[in-house]
DNA sequence: GTAGGCCAACTGGTTGGACCAGCTGCTAAG
DNA sequence: CTTAGCAGCTGGTCCAACCAGTTGGCCTAC
């Protein structure tokens, strides 16, 4: 038998995905009303307290919004929510169909931010820090494929991050690897076709570290842009499981 | 005597800050354990609930990561917060140094997923989203200035956001937009600025509506791309007040 | 002397019940 | 018919426990 990790979620953790599912699922239309924090309490036989932390992180997420006296009423979250409810959203969606749009955009933000980092890693990076990459690129080749590729393209964009210097890219970026590691079983396939297509990086570690951010850009534009037909590639891959 | 809105912030909200500002100030250092909740609960006068509250708020947005029967600890934010911790640093942190930087970085961002942004607008959007921009472009020009243009841009980029068809693009447009808004004393000069200088939209806006994508990336590449000596005017402007 | 297990004293997680504060809609007084 | 006001909701806060893990030190057994 093989052992795997039991995933020790708390009882706010559980509630909350219970919400999310409910409302990303359309159950409460936009601007309805979810029940209150004591019936969601008596309806999941859960201490009021409970319920409440569930709804806070929802409302702090920009999912929902409550005030003292009145209902706490469901908002859109494409107006008000931040980039990090994506992974939520790609974690808790049921069904292929709404969640292929959702990696779709992910890689395709992916692809925008990466063009524009590899430029500015290429222009501003410390010359000791753009020389690691050719080495991590040549690591990368050699994993050939598994888990590990995931490491190690995301250490490989740290370094990357590293070298443009800009927190909001940054920042960005861990939002994006955490939607994709939400669906490790259509990422992974992904992306090893990609390292394969590209040049598992190497082009692109060569610009920035001859210091040529023209030529990093097309690089990464060719290495990450999706293909035409990535949803359907992705759908039929999913199909076939 | 002018009247303003008081500002109700909830128990819960005034730790969280309190916690925030200590945790980016550095008193607690990456790694190390900030008090435990009871401890909190003494020093704050107030009741477990509610530092626990913010403590958990802390730990969704991702600068801290506790476990049941160990202590709270400290994360680097820059490897595991969200985009969304944008806004709240931008909010909460002190002083015109650090601030800067991550102000400039925001508007950095920007400009990278706006020029990305026009380009799909003009390739995917439907051509009547896409005719009604000039005009929207227009009343821009003709409100001058104020604070009526953040609102005035921001519908502007809505309806581009739209036409692109990108949820990911879109939540991190949110998050940006929070963060701009968190300093609005520092950011409506500098759109008034840019707004100015490049045209008040009109020329993406035309690249858009013609769905010419190459013109209209050219286009947002000139309106937003910050300006090299940007971190400096901006701290003269901070300077004069 | 040291490796091992065990226990006490922390930590966060959960519960119940009470009360405060603010919104909302019905209802009774004008 | 209008309107002031109250009743019954809502979320916000508090108190006082107890449950459930982790940690580190003590103390035994080798």
């Amino acid at each position: 038998m093989t052992l795997q990790t039991i995933d020790r979620q708390s009882l706010p953790d559980r509630v909350f995905e219970q919400l999310l599912a409910e409302i990303v699922g359309g159950a409460y239309p936009v601007g309805s009303a979810i029940p209150s924090e004591r019936e969601l309490s008596d309806l999941l036989g859960v201490n009021r307290h409970v319920v409440r932390e569930a709804v806070k992180r929802l409302e702090q997420v920009g999912l929902v919004k409550g005030m003292q006296g009145g209902r706490t009423t469901v908002l859109d979250y494409r107006l008000t929510a931040g980039l990090d409810v994506l992974a939520l959203l790609a974690e808790h969606v049921r069904g292929v169909k709404p969640l292929l749009p959702l990696l779709v955009a992910a890689l395709e933000m992916r692809a925008g931010i990466g063009t524009d980092l590899v430029r500015l890693c290429a222009e501003r990076g410390a010359p000791a820090l753009r020389a690691e990459l050719p080495a991590m690129a040549e690591q990368i080749r050699q994993a050939g494929s598994g888990e590990q590729l995931l490491e190690l393209d995301e250490a490989f964009w740290r370094v990357v991050l590293d070298g443009a210097g800009n927190i909001a890219y940054q920042l960005a970026f861990n939002s994006l690897i955490r939607t994709v590691h939400a669906r490790v079983e259509l990422s992974l396939p992904w992306l090893e076709d990609e390292l394969r297509r590209s040049g598992h990086r190497g082009p692109i570690a060569a610009a920035i570290a001859a210091g040529d951010p023209q030529a990093a850009e097309l690089a990464a534009r060719q290495a990450l842009t999706p293909p035409e037909d990535l949803a359907s590639r992705l759908s039929r891959r999913k199909a076939r499981r």
